[in-house]
DNA sequence: GCAATTTATCTTGTATACAAGATTTTTCCT
DNA sequence: AGGAAAAATCTTGTATACAAGATAAATTGC
């Protein structure tokens, strides 16, 4: 029926998009049962999940969604924040005209996303896409695979942030503003910029507050 | 007998020193005799050094060591480079006494390491704890371990690399300036620095000419 | 009723038998 | 001898039975 990376591109949708939520029992009976497969396979696919922190294994007890780890959002972003500037510095001098249409093509599209009822999901689809190109133009696949990795803290962080604050539309600027600089060749301008798009408000209390039920305890930033 | 962290700490050991050379198969029945134990955690075992890179899986085939991948040293030595510079230009306003003195009794060991007959492990040994230190200390460790989980590839190019040239004291001398210029809060100095210390001649040639076998085919720089 | 102990039932961890693809060897025919 | 087909033997993949720890429930003694 299911092939085992399907069945892991299910789960980490369902992680991702909180379907299941942080502290959730993922038994391997439970997927047996679901997925109509033996163990074995299964437990390959909690073992990957594990490796990329999307759930905690615990001997003998079980395996549980994780909690969202601020520490390692924090972490994250700053990666994402130096990377990302030394990139966008780097493309500036050699983006073609194609490159450009082809960016200016995924801000239109998020501006159309904006103006659905739920724009968030199809929106964040898009901001990933936008952050991708920038990194394969400048040759660097590999080191945003790596981001990849240890991404789902960050994306989860980042989805219930835009869930409350209605930040999409200062996103988008933000983007049309990297954008512009790059096909004008204003390089200086970009360092803060970059630095302040990533970064967001991470330290704002309410959000801690009002979700503090997903988050690790003790992990602050 | 074993238990799965060791039998993996054992293998990583093994590829990394190329005991195990880049192509051996690894089969699980082989594990299976040698580790006095059944093929299940051993595929565990496996699971997790392929997601390290140190083995390639072709299904119904078998395991073998990964070739050294020179796209990803490149790309791993390029997220250091950035990375580093941005990390010690922070500590550098910030580091202790007591900090300094660390870092120093490091270096001494590794001069001490070079005057021994076979000083290479030893001395990168070192060297990485000399990197892992600033890296804590600007907490950073996370960081660290994302890039740890990426870098048989270029642990191994290093290793060979030092094993061909006598380029240990070179390294060492570089540490030792860096150190001096955080200890002297000379900022400015240290971007190209760093930038040198990391990026080595990785282009050389001859480099790969003499291991070639040990080298993924088409995997250039 | 209550506490401690025992039992039962969860969970994952391991061993093993079998399935199935890939490779090598052998066999057989010309 | 050479080449094609068949068989044997590798490899890992999956299903299942049992082991063993952790937790929850039931029982027992008072």
């Amino acid at each position: 029926m299911f092939t085992k990376d399907q069945i892991i591109t299910i789960l980490k949708h369902e992680i991702v998009t909180m379907a299941l939520t942080p502290g959730t029992m993922i038994s391997e009976t439970a997927l047996s049962e679901r997925f109509q497969l033996s163990r074995t396979p299964l437990r390959d696919v909690l073992k990957q999940l594990a490796s990329e922190a999307y759930i905690d294994i615990y001997p003998k007890k079980g395996n549980f969604v994780s909690y969202i780890d601020l520490e390692s959002v924090e972490q994250i972003i700053y990666l994402r924040s130096i990377l990302e500037k030394e990139i966008i510095k780097e493309l500036t001098s050699r983006l073609s005209i194609t490159n450009i249409h082809s960016l200016k093509g995924i801000l239109e599209e998020q501006a159309l996303a904006i103006e659905n009822e739920a724009p968030t999901d199809a929106f964040l689809a898009l901001d990933d896409t936008f952050h991708h190109i920038l990194f394969k133009l400048a040759g660097r696949q590999f080191l945003w695979e790596i981001i990849q990795q240890r991404n789902v803290h960050y994306v989860r962080y980042r989805r219930l942030h835009m869930l409350k604050r209605e930040k999409l539309s200062d996103i988008l600027k933000e983007h049309q503003l990297i954008l512009d600089y790059m096909a004008h060749q204003q390089v200086d301008k970009i360092d803060e910029l970059v630095q302040q798009h990533l970064k967001d408000d991470i330290n704002s209390l309410d959000f801690q507050m009002e979700f503090s039920k997903y988050i690790r305890p003790g992990s602050s930033v």
